[in-house]
DNA sequence: GGAATCGGCTAAATCGTTTTAGCATGCTAG
DNA sequence: CTAGCATGCTAAAACGATTTAGCCGATTCC
């Protein structure tokens, strides 16, 4: 390239990068350096920039299983950011295996990403870069962490069966190791008290989720939710409404519901969380409270890009996203009152 | 590194390397690096390696949508394949948008990416690196296709109908600008030959899949597929099953068929195909054709690798890979059969 | 005793950029 | 007339490794 134009290699990439060094060349050989590199095709190997300048524009992403509904949601918005600005991204899925987490955390460092955003992965230890998390299980200083509202999801759900007349409801609890569970349980009992509704503790159920450590599959939540619905019958406690962890489990128990001769949403209500795609599609269709997933992905990369932009400005310890109600079927007015 | 061992940065790479050059450098001053490697935590820099070597070790990959489900669960193999093999891949999802192809493919190039994965992306001109398609639309020379066997599970689909006694089959056809859609079809027509069914054109529906250039959306796939179920009764052809391009439909004609009062399976039986994750929760629960997205997710990186390692040995036009059968609920003895 | 070999290393070029410092040349000002 | 300055460019170092060619001293061989 310089050397087909007799300049030097200075020149164009002056020229190139519109360096404000290159004020002191002339408009004319700009157009010539520019109109050659239009016509050889020239691109500048990222490579060896990003050797000179240390900069690779590029983060490591770690989750669970790319192929998974929430980490894939997460990740769409990620890479929509990322995209935007010129970053690209890489990513590695640890299967929940806690020692692969450094593995690939090494591996990223390796390639010089500039910084780094996990999904669903706990860590304890402090990271070796800037970093963003969303969903994340434990605080980390200088890691700021992306999450849903609770407080608003729970406040969505529950006024919307208050509001039908529901006042008996029936609830399953996240899984021990989830990142979500606690916070989601103390909204809905804030949520709770500020609508007046009392917690019957027979009608909590607290989901597994598999043995610690390991996740249960979408099918084993689905049968969880499925026995889970049949034991809140068994308790004999009055419900007409339930609400929830997740989808797959509230698809569970209507099913069970359903078996058990009970009319959704004429004698239960059902109020899920997540909306994943086949919520749609069940008979009733499934009310459940959608988390903005693509949004929180965005979020998490703008931050990150802020971070990297301005390291020593210091960042929020949390963003939290507002979560809406996917008003559908399977909830309507309250037996009693209907 | 070098200046801590008061060695040349020569010795340190020859014995990091253990390139066949150290045979030279005696064990003990190779341990006496590999110590200091260890204890300094040294990691050779893998921009710098990647400039000398021209090598990147990562992989570019072009899909439509990370978060869509047959694109996520292909990734998920390739992510497999190429990590194990210490390769790193960057993903750019095109959103269908045909512009962004040729821009996304320069980003990629300009990144060094030593090769290409294209997933459900039509793509005309040559390409300017090796490449692997999956569920691709055209031939390109020396550029391999990975996709399932519509022959084998063609005859699966219908082999299981046949046996369990029926003998008029309704089908969804695919959309016309799916890559799977004309292949499969003529693995329909040619299994049905084989089992002696005939196929009635009133029966065969053609799925639109939204305006040409633009997909559908999920629910937007289910709500046609729910219109065509009743358009299938509304013929009033007689039918005792369906076998349906995908689960989305499928799951659309279910509610379809339910809704006039037909049972599944006892009046009608229905097939899907692919085997999302909603297909099990279904009620009944969807018999489908599964496609093993993780193995051609796998298999086209492994075949990828392969064509990097010897780019002189031509490779197969094409690897076929076989689906398999997952028998639910949503099929039974025909009715005049049972 | 001199040449050849071997053992244990290293100098220097290279990959393709960016960046700092500065070199000619011509013009202007004092 | 010359110091100073603007103009238009370039030399060379640097980024952090890999790789080729080869140096130097000691031993072996004839």
């Amino acid at each position: 390239m310089a050397a087909h134009l007799g300049l030097s290699p200075t020149t164009v990439s002056l020229v190139m990068n519109r360096s404000p060094a290159a004020r002191g060349i002339p408009p004319e050989t700009q157009d010539r350096v520019r109109a050659a590199a239009e016509e050889l095709g020239y691109r500048p190997n990222f490579i060896a920039r990003s050797l000179r300048r240390q900069r690779t524009f590029a983060v490591g992403v770690l989750l669970p299983e790319i192929s998974e509904g929430y980490a894939a949601g997460v990740l769409a918005g990620i890479e929509d950011e990322l995209l935007q600005e010129g970053y690209f991204y890489l990513v590695a899925g640890h299967h929940s295996k806690p020692d692969l987490f450094d593995d690939y955390l090494q591996l990223l460092t390796e390639r010089s990403v500039e910084g780094l955003i996990l999904v669903n992965t706990p860590i304890d230890e402090p990271l070796p870069l800037p970093a963003v998390v969303v969903a994340g299980h434990r605080e980390l200083t200088g890691v700021t962490n992306v999450a849903i509202d609770h407080q608003v999801a729970a406040r969505l759900a529950l006024a919307h069966l208050a509001e039908l007349g529901h006042r008996r409801i029936a609830f399953f609890k996240g899984h021990a190791h989830s990142a979500d569970t606690e916070a989601r349980w103390q909204a809905i009992v804030a949520a709770s008290r500020e609508l007046g509704l009392e917690i019957d503790s027979r009608l909590t159920l607290q989901l597994s989720g598999g043995p610690a450590g390991e996740q249960f599959s979408p099918e084993e939540g689905y049968r969880e939710g499925h026995v889970f619905g049949r034991r809140l019958i068994e308790t004999g406690a009055r419900f007409t409404a339930l609400f929830a962890f997740n989808d797959i489990s509230a698809i569970g128990a209507m099913r069970a519901l359903s078996e058990a001769g009970l009319r959704i949403p004429d004698e239960v209500a059902v109020v899920g969380f997540d909306d994943i795609l086949s919520a749609a599609f069940q008979n009733p269709s499934l009310t459940t409270v959608r988390q903005p997933l693509h949004e929180m992905g965005r979020r998490a990369a703008a931050e990150l890009l802020r971070k990297l932009a301005a390291p020593d400005k210091d960042s929020p310890p949390a963003i939290t996203i507002e979560p809406t109600l996917v008003v559908r079927d399977s909830t309507g007015p309250a037996p009693d009152r209907a």
